[in-house]
RNA sequence: GCUGAAAUAGCUCAGUUGGUAGAGCAACGCACUCGUAAUGCGUAGGUCGGAAGUUCGAGUCUUCUUUUCAGCACCA
């Protein structure tokens, strides 16, 4: 999907083509005042108000017919320079400008850019003329809070994009449209992996058995590679006294997205949003030395979070989620390396599913920010230093964002992008110096003292819901066979002559362990291809008169028209290391 | 949560100004006995998300409610 900011040219286009759609808006409806109208990677947008009405997307197409009236009217765009106390006059009348224009540094030219009849306030650079921005499409309206903010009032914002071709812009809309069909809801209920109830509730989805076949492999998967790095896994219970969480911060920093407290014989629990006092406890079970750390204690560990509800969306983001979680007790010395082993555990991962298009981000605190923040300065410059020098070291690419850190320490993301809607975090590493001094965490140095260790909070799959969200998306709904709800399929061409022989070859590769099913409707064959390719079965086996008379099967992998015959043990070697091998 | 939109058969969707619900696919039955993305015919399937109201009459209009979708805000 292409990135309009990432283009130099695309970006002015799509910024003059939002000054395009607010001309048209107020030629449309005269009484709108504008807010901004920034380029995003999808397009460009523009705030309006327009006070008491609001759009729907009916709205849109006489907007885009006044639009394309004004571009093919081909006005040139003129750019002029204003002080900041004309600028203040030019605008008087408009609250929204005279916000902006309050806010602008004195020194600096202020710009207007006017087209025709209508001029509006902004840096530019624009094209030459509205001519330019005949290649459109308004995309969607909705809602958004003025300077996105809550409590301000909600304003009109109208999407679009524009492209320099026609062509280009019909292939952008088609690549939306196919966005739409890896969508994980979609596939999800396609392919019969999870299922949501009205009854049961929102934001709780429920893995139907083709879903939890692969939930189950990704955790043995992850808990396989885990134990090879000295994990050791644990289980703890899903709701804590709500003194754990007072302990630890959480109920102070947390509270609003957690689910109320309930009373039970006079104690109170809450449903626990993360796993870190639980495991906190479990490190306090016992003394431990210099010489045992570090300690790497994980768990698929079930959380629940009061997510707002608009916030929910399939299996991406819900009210429970079971994290791949673990956290890691080290020395100071030791934070370096386990953060690298961290690091190089999520490429690893990432390498051995195939997935590439990922980006990293380094979350920092505000400095200024002493409020949300734990107040030491130095450990969180070492913290943060050290963070940096480790990603440095190995040679990833990240972006730095102030100010996003977890109360307790800085957080290393990794941001991918769905087939529909905004990017998110798949696997997080979280440096916490603060978790262990509130629950007196301690081990015995060399020399007999009592230090605090340091925590690494890190999840890999982020979530598991989280992770086969995305990895349906990324795969299309076709699973690698070590991790396909559906890894054969065998179709027997005649019922009459073939069906037992593909029932011996069913019970052959039963005993094999091969997640298959076998299609005995009497349909044609083409039919029966057909389904077998939509469900996104691995392979489909055809066996007709010439595989009997061979005693061999013939195979063609989901996606591929071509046929392959090989000998039942051939083939049966030929699976089961593909398995074994993760093969992509 | 906020601003909108939507909800009709297992799935995808039609349903006119209010007149008593329909198609394709799937399921089931019958015929066909078939070699790589849909064989034909038939049968059954619905408290039109839920509740209340307006009306002689509501899938259709009103109110409330639940869920979903698009953004916003928030986030694994």
């Amino acid at each position: 999907m292409i990135n309009i900011k990432k283009d130099e040219r695309l970006s002015v286009l799509n910024h003059s083509c939002a000054h395009l759609l607010a001309q048209a808006v107020k030629h449309l409806y005269p009484h709108a005042l504008f807010w901004v109208g920034p380029v995003i990677e999808e397009g460009f947008y523009y705030d309006i108000d327009l006070g008491d009405i609001t759009l729907t997307k009916e709205d849109l197409p006489a907007i885009e017919r006044e639009m394309k009236k004004i571009a093919k009217d081909g006005k040139r765009i003129v750019k002029h320079e204003l002080t900041k106390k004309s600028a203040l006059e030019k605008f008087k009348d408009d609250p929204y400008k005279i916000d902006l224009i309050k806010r602008m540094d004195e020194s600096m030219p202020i710009t207007c850019y006017t087209q025709g009849d209508f001029t509006d306030l902004c840096r530019g650079p624009h094209v030459e003329s509205v001519k330019e921005c005949k290649n459109f499409k308004l995309l969607k309206v909705s809602g958004a809070y003025w300077k996105g903010d809550k409590n301000n009032k909600v304003l009109q914002r109208i999407y679009g994009i524009c492209f320099d071709t026609p062509e280009e812009l019909e292939s952008h809309l088609k690549a939306l449209e196919e966005a739409k069909e890896r969508d994980h809801r979609k596939l999800g209920k396609d392919l019969d992996i999870f299922m949501t109830s009205d009854l049961v509730g929102k934001g709780l989805p429920m893995y139907l058995p083709n879903g939890y076949i692969i939930w189950e492999e990704l955790e043995n998967y992850i808990k396989g590679k885990e134990r090879a790095l000295g994990y050791k896994h644990v289980l703890t219970p899903p709701l804590g006294n709500v003194e754990l969480y007072k302990t630890s911060g959480h109920w102070e920093h947390y509270q609003e997205s957690m689910f109320p407290k309930m009373e039970v014989e006079g104690e109170e629990f809450v449903l626990r949003p993360m796993n870190c006092p639980h495991h906190m406890m479990i490190y306090a079970n016992q003394i431990h030395s210099y010489r045992d750390l570090p300690i790497r204690i994980g768990e698929i560990a079930r959380d629940c979070r009061y997510e707002a509800s608009g916030a929910l969306k399939g299996i991406e983001r819900v009210r429970t989620f079971c994290q791949n979680d673990a956290h890691l007790f080290v020395t100071p010395e030791q934070i370096e390396s386990e953060f690298s082993l961290v690091v190089n555990l999520i490429l690893e991962v990432y390498k051995e599913l195939g997935i590439k298009d990922y980006r990293f981000e380094l979350s920092l605190r505000d400095p200024k920010d002493k409020v949300k923040y734990y107040p030491d300065d130095d450990m969180w410059n070492h913290a943060e230093d050290t963070l940096r020098k480790v990603l440095d070291h190995i040679g990833i690419d990240y972006t730095e964002k102030i100010g996003e850190a977890a109360f307790y320490g800085p957080k290393l993301d990794v941001q991918v992008r769905p087939a529909v809607g905004n990017e998110y975090t798949l696997s997080t590493c979280q440096l916490d110096f603060c978790l262990p001094m509130k629950f007196d965490l301690t081990y015995v140095d060399k020399d007999g003292s009592k230090k605090t260790p340091v925590v690494l909070h890190r999840a890999i799959f982020g979530s598991l819901d989280r992770f086969i969200a995305y990895y349906l998306e990324e795969r299309k709904g076709l699973f690698p066979l070590w991790l396909a709800p559906v890894q054969v399929n065998v179709i027997p061409v005649n019922n009459e002559y073939h069906l037992e022989y593909a029932q011996n070859l069913v019970d052959l590769l039963r005993k094999e362990n091969i997640r298959l099913t076998l299609d005995d409707r009497d349909e044609k064959l083409g039919y029966k291809m057909r389904e077998s390719v939509m469900k996104k079965k691995n392979y489909a086996i055809i066996i007709g008169n010439s595989e009997i008379a061979n005693n061999t099967v013939s195979y063609r992998k989901c996606g591929s028209n071509e046929t392959t015959t090989l000998n039942i043990t051939d083939f049966i070697t030929m699976i089961k290391e593909e398995i074994k091998t993760r093969k992509l």
